[in-house]
DNA sequence: CGCCGTGACTGGAATCATTCCAGAAAAGGG
DNA sequence: CCCTTTTCTGGAATGATTCCAGTCACGGCG
């Protein structure tokens, strides 16, 4: 779909535009909650929908709870966003798309980590019986302990 | 799977006992309602706690809210129970436990179905780096449309 | 075979994440 | 620069689940 003419962007705007691009390349306006949520969920990977709303607040001033999550889904219908969603925990979103990870989560404090399977290719993804539903991802999330929870009791929460 | 040494007891009283077994073998006691919510979901596998409610009440006649949660909590954490929860969707018990099987879920209509890995033993189970995790469960979900959605359009909803 | 204490159930209110709504503001094609 | 469409605002609503205080009953004990 998205060739990749790509044209070098003016040498004095670094990775700004790049946001930009991601997201006129994805058929989406560019507007400034749309930018701080991409910038928000940078190096913030697996934040919650709360949390976007404070990073983006804390970096454009005030900014409604709707505007965020109409990004956010607006974001991961374009594909520029991921969402997942741990039993039990609110929703999480991160900017590792394309490549299909994994996620572990702690029972303990809900933090959530990336994984890669060992088995490189869609290891377990073809079931045997589907009952004939007709598939189209496998989604893979371990659960355990996470070396904070592992060693004292779980924490507050 | 049921033998055939079934004393023909009282009409509605066949595996009757077969509940009570499971409870105080669990060490928890046996009320009316627990026996409820096992039989809801014999022959009814991934119910919502609401469709466990409805069933129930339909059993026993008036049942509160809370009784059955506090059930499907309880069984659950005995291991009588499973509980899995489709991003977006409510929580869903059913009564296949100890064998590590996985779900399809749909997207059109949150029908969901058992699913048996065609790798035998626990397959991916084993990702590379864990963060230092300690892991004690993989859980693997399918995302894609069941028969009825991928022909007709997606439903109401 | 009835008494008692602990654990289960009732009813109602509360919480939390998320969505719905109608109107105001802004994006960007013409 | 204007107009249409989409996005953002603020506030109310929803749905699943939980919290709470009081009542009830399972089942061990005498």
């Amino acid at each position: 779909m998205t060739s990749n003419h790509v044209v070098p962007a003016a040498p004095g705007a670094p990775q700004a535009a790049a946001g930009e691009h991601l997201l006129r390349d994805a058929g989406l306006r560019v507007t400034g909650v749309r930018l701080a949520v991409l910038r928000a969920l940078d190096g913030h990977e697996h934040s919650t929908a709360d949390d976007v709303v404070r990073t983006v607040r804390d970096d454009l001033g005030s900014v409604s709870v709707q505007a965020v999550y109409d990004c956010l889904h607006a974001l991961t219908g374009a594909g520029l966003l991921r969402r997942m969603e741990p039993a039990g925990h609110p929703a999480r979103y991160e900017r590792r798309v394309g490549d299909n990870h994994h996620h572990v989560v702690c029972r303990g404090c809900g933090a959530v980590a990336d994984v890669d399977c060992v088995v490189g290719e869609a290891p377990c993804l073809m079931p045997g019986d589907t009952h004939g539903f007709t598939l189209d991802l496998a989604e893979v999330t371990f659960w355990g302990l996470c070396p904070a929870c592992a060693t004292g009791p779980a924490p507050a929460r």
